[in-house]
DNA sequence: AAATAAATCGGAATGATTCTTATGAATGTA
DNA sequence: TACATTCATAAGAATCATTCCGATTTATTT
């Protein structure tokens, strides 16, 4: 899925072509990260200066109904990030601080299946959290700055 | 981890002992499910008049600060349950409905750890989703009651 | 260019959660 | 037991993310 894949579905869908939505997917396939809706209308409202979040929102929500977007909930949050281009089923290792993320290929519900006749499974969710490499030196230095004072 | 535990950790802590804390806990103990803050209150409240959203809140922050309870976020809501007492760490089986749990024993970071240069992990989540029996009988007569009318 | 259906704005409404301030309750000590 | 201290609570205001609504604007179709 590309921003040009994901215009295309848009249009098949009924949906009308925008330039907030051409620069809201921009945005997203710009960065393999997760991002909240606020910081999508930040990155925007200059650009767009009347902006308004239900147009964030709802953009949001319909690209992920149309499966444009992958979809978590973090720390309070509502984020998205692009759906990722390969085709086999995959999980994320997801940065705390600034939502980057790295594919993990292994998938606990293929190498190990959980099931259970007293429970009627519809989904899961592996995501394993930490510190991106540069996030982590910012952590370390502001430690660091911290012991000083 | 039980109720009495529970107290006498808190006491240990310098917390102090409330029939509403000791409700809570025992609120918890009968049911192996995740709760939200509301229903925390709503099954509190005919025995505690006014019984206060901030009260809850607090001692649910307390007592996952303390480890009593664990957490998870589901549905734009926090949840909590009672520790489980068994000392091998493992993950759940969640029914979306009523927040029944069951006992997954296998992790996928013990089984395939992931490790990244890249990244400093400090955590995760291995949750399967999907709707114990009482649960999926409901909606299968519910289901089928729609497509009387 | 006009018609129409969808998209957007702006702000109000909602729902979960946290904060604040004054009052009330539990614990330790005399 | 009485008192002081410290913690816990109530009530409601404040905050934050998200959704809803009515009026207006824009993209597409004709």
């Amino acid at each position: 899925m590309n921003v040009e894949e994901a215009m295309n579905k848009l249009k098949e869908e009924g949906y009308k072509h925008t330039d907030k939505r051409l620069d809201m997917l921009q945005l997203f396939s710009d960065e393999s990260r997760y991002i909240a809706a606020k910081d999508v209308l930040e990155s925007l409202q200059d650009k767009y200066k009347g902006l308004s979040f239900d147009t964030i929102y709802r953009n949001l929500s319909l690209f992920s109904q149309l499966g444009i977007l992958e979809t978590t909930e973090l720390d309070g949050e509502k984020k998205f990030r692009f759906s990722c281009s390969t085709d086999h089923h995959h999980h994320h290792l997801i940065c705390l601080d600034c939502g980057k993320t790295k594919h993990i290929d292994e998938c606990p519900m293929v190498t190990s299946p959980i099931s259970d006749e007293g429970f009627q499974v519809v989904g899961h969710k592996f995501e394993v959290y930490g510190y991106c490499e540069k996030c982590g030196e910012t952590k370390r230095k502001l430690n660091e700055y911290e012991k000083l004072s």
